[in-house]
DNA sequence: CATGAATGAGATTTCATTCAT
DNA sequence: GATGAATGAAATCTCATTCAT
């Protein structure tokens, strides 16, 4: 989902757009071209299917997250505790710069439009940090719970941070302290 | 959403069952007529339209929810650890033994068929439920975060617990320790 | 339509008030049981269908109507013209007091309810009225025109004058002027 | 109305047809569509509803009318009673050679389809007609009746006079006849 | 590539009518 | 007679998708 101006990304963006205030159901192709300014056949010569669109807008949009959160990650010499933190906190800047992405992802993840190839896909773009996530809780084995599930449960409050922010929006500088200290939380939790 | 079995019950359970595997959309008024064995037109001498019976079935499914909840709760003489845990392992009982209602409840959180009304109403079934959770944190304050966004965090895992559950199933014993492990997870990160 | 209070003069009743302010169609029997306070079986114990109840209520609405005219009809030793403008001055007085009677009766004439078979038995009740008119009109021939067209045109001023009272009611006074002065309108018309 | 031969028109021609035959309710969308021979979705490119497109055919007939009658329209200079009866004459050629479109609009003036926005649009459409008319009404004053309702009875006999020429079709020559005869009477009735 | 009129399968909903109680 | 839950045919309308221009 580059930025540059044209057809495509013009259709894209509009339909992340509607998808988040309308619901995929509730928005139609055609309201999606009427708002980009394209006419009905032209989303059909970009995307093959209502569907591909969906499931492309998904996955460009973990992709950018990816990048941008990876760009903020720092060296393998730095202590784990300062890495993990570093990713928490570009997440939370990320969902909070672009909202209608992270809530898009929110309803695709429960939505029947989903292809498992897709997610497969998705998750691809995610490797290096899914890596270093694991690695972390794999070191400290706790009670019996598998790295999946600790995983899971991590990324969970990470996203109700990022949902909580995004529906009270506060402060840039209140922001950067609730990010910091939910960190804190989770990272109590799981590794001390 | 008692077991009676009448028109009504066949109906509900049916548009559960089919929500959960195709989604909201996918399923058709006329195909939850059909695996009722009922006529078409039942459905609607029962509910006011298909969204009226996804708002229906969610605040019963709540309602459901709460109600075996509740019921395990111990006395108020009882320490707070001893309550909260008591909860955390009777939703994950629910969940568990009630998959389908989790997975209903999650896909309607993020669907354009919500209305505010539903949301509220469902919520007071809850009431005693969040009272107790909301209490315990006012007692530790931490860092800054409201006690909004730590019950968020808090109920953001229990759903990923559960989750995980639902999509991995495991012994009842193992289970049994997830639950009571994961449980400490969460006592540690908020209440210690 | 007698007005007994019996369940198949309510549902009469009921019916011929929701036809006028609904239509035919935009009145479901269902309202009609609803708002009689009878059962919907009901109506069918008394009314093989829909289209029966519309037809009957056409019936027994013409019947009245003949009824009341046909009472102020003076003695056929009366001369004429006093006998036609009794029968004028009855009909509007029959529409002002009987409104949706009136209403009635015009929707049904163009629509697609009536049975030829109703049309000519409510035509039966009003042989003598027709008779009167018919044998006035054959006095008098009027270039080319024969009496049916010109009784139609006679019957299309009465029912314009009836309509417009119905539409703009005036005190009871200026409403007897206005029949008294139409007929000697209708009159000059016909019969000078 | 224009007779372009596209889709619009076809299905306009075909739902006056079967209106008239059928009346409104008794005619489904569908089977306008498929008699008009164009897909069941093409009548809604055209028409947002059922309805509109009711209301849609009523405007595009009056106006038909009235551009067809007022081409008849003899200049101001001539005398009150020829430039009335030129619209008397031009009114029932129309309808002769219109049946369909008179009958619809004898359905449509008691139906609960009309909007009262049709009513006035189409009312403008007739605004020279009407000023005509009523100038030659204020003109003789007779007894206490309102310009309203002597145009209401003039319009009454005109329309009696039509459907009757329908129902009965006659010779050309003896047609002109009953025109002509039938407009004498009103003249007679309201201006001598 | 871009267009947008046309398509027609399919969805939701209504409602006259029935019939077991 | 009276009831009203249940029926299911049929109606209106939507919308993803196509294709001739």
């Amino acid at each position: 989902m580059s930025t540059k101006i044209n057809k495509r990304n013009l259709i894209l963006q509009t339909a992340l757009k509607l998808f988040c205030s309308e619901g995929f159901q509730a928005t139609s192709t055609a309201r999606i071209s009427r708002e980009a300014e394209v006419a009905t056949g032209t989303l059909f010569t970009y995307f093959e299917s209502k569907d591909a669109l969906i499931n492309t807008l998904y996955l460009e949009s973990k992709e950018m997250m990816a990048n941008d959160v990876m760009a903020c990650l720092p060296s393998e010499n730095e202590i784990p505790k300062l890495r993990l933190k570093a990713i928490w906190i570009a997440m939370i800047q990320f969902c909070i710069s672009h909202p209608d992405v992270f809530r898009f992802m929110m309803i695709f993840k429960n939505s029947p439009f989903i292809h498992r190839v897709t997610m497969e896909e998705a998750h691809g773009k995610w490797e290096d940090i899914y890596a270093l996530i694991q690695q972390l809780i794999e070191q400290k084995s706790i009670g019996n719970l598998s790295p999946e599930i600790l995983t899971r449960m991590l990324t969970a409050q990470l996203n109700a941070v990022a949902e909580y922010l995004i529906y009270y929006p506060e402060s840039s500088e209140e922001m950067k302290c609730i990010a910091s200290d939910s960190f804190e939380i989770a990272w109590k939790a799981f590794f001390e």
